[in-house]
DNA sequence: TTCATTCTTGACATCATTGTCAATATTGAC
DNA sequence: GTCAATATTGACAATGATGTCAAGAATGAA
């Protein structure tokens, strides 16, 4: 390696990854990410080629963080108490930031009309990932659920969490998120 | 009035709502409009002023047809067959059309960030007529539920139905969503 | 029929963004 | 220290979008 990179990519990218998150996929510009993170549009054209393969490592990033806390949250405690942690998380990931940054997944599944298909897959992946990581938590416990109807609970909680991302959007607070949460809780785990 | 319209503005605006549907308010531009519609952009300036203006009318004839639709599946049957009915309206609604358009609130919603207050406040107000909508439908039948409660539940409906309007951008099936649209019912009603 | 008013049309200026490139700077390897 | 390879920089061209405008067309009212 002759002529080596001026900044610290891992830095780059996680800088990167906060603009996304602010602006999304399409809105973030290639200014937007020169001026955040101090690198010149031609270098980062240089070293990624062009938006959506920093958006990539970015994402990735993002998406294992993700997955890792939503992991975590759901680790412990019977199944009533994983899923109020885990709804924790989700709610205090898309309502932490000023102003909110929302749920970076579900802004850039609704811009997958204008992504790539590298983009589309990601967003599947991490989706399907968390429904795997949910179904395990749910079926932990001992219970009379089936492994088909874990699977299939795991996909309806999944996709509450992503209607709490859109209701963020739309202006609810996080008090009112996490109330219908527990009231979700409440209403879908009342057989346990 | 001198110098007539040379166009049908309901038309019109049908179209744009067509147009807007399907690439969001960000993503449409006049030109697509103009192509759409076959209206000079010159003349949709002269018209409506800007693409927001046009939008918000576009919306409020979507949201309009969009609101009576989930009154009437809500209209008639026990609070089962309510939902049931609902949350097909919503799911067709969704996935109709090729390729499948979506729904324009949630997706409207997502854009929020680079969207006026009008725009905003459009969205929220579907959401709070739909909640309203669910709450008095589930609050129909004679069960032991509070009003509060029924509130609260109501809440989490709508939430629901965006969390499919995001599954269905990240690529799952109609089929699919109805499967976990009955989960998410019986899931809910189990105390019915 | 005339006219004032409004609509329509195509051209224009402006702006933001993307992507490319040649010139220059930097630096590890020898 | 020299050099080859890579990175950086600022300028450039191309594109696409917005919004404006002057000139011309259309039409209801008098």
């Amino acid at each position: 390696m002759v002529g080596v990179r001026q900044f610290d990519e891992d830095e780059m990218i996680a800088t990167a990854l906060d603009v996304f998150w602010r602006k999304g996929l399409h809105d973030a510009t290639m200014q937007d990410l020169a001026a955040a993170t101090g690198v010149q549009r031609g270098s980062l054209y240089n070293a990624y080629g062009d938006k959506e393969a920093i958006f990539l490592r970015a994402f990735d990033q993002y998406a294992a963080q993700f997955l890792d806390a939503a992991g975590g949250a759901l680790a412990q405690g019977d199944t009533a108490a994983r899923l109020r942690d885990f709804f924790d998380m989700i709610i205090v990931n898309m309502t932490d930031g000023t102003p909110q940054r929302g749920c970076l997944t579900t802004r850039t599944a609704l811009d997958a009309s204008v992504s790539s298909a590298d983009v589309r897959q990601r967003v599947q992946d991490v989706l399907t990932r968390l429904e795997q990581l949910v179904g395990k938590a749910i079926s932990a416990a001992p219970n009379r659920r089936s492994t088909a109807d874990a699977n299939r609970l795991a996909r309806v909680i999944v996709t509450f969490t992503r209607g709490l991302a859109v209701m963020e959007r739309a202006g609810y607070s996080r008090k009112q998120l996490r109330e219908s949460a527990t009231t979700f809780i409440d209403a879908v785990i009342g057989d346990a």
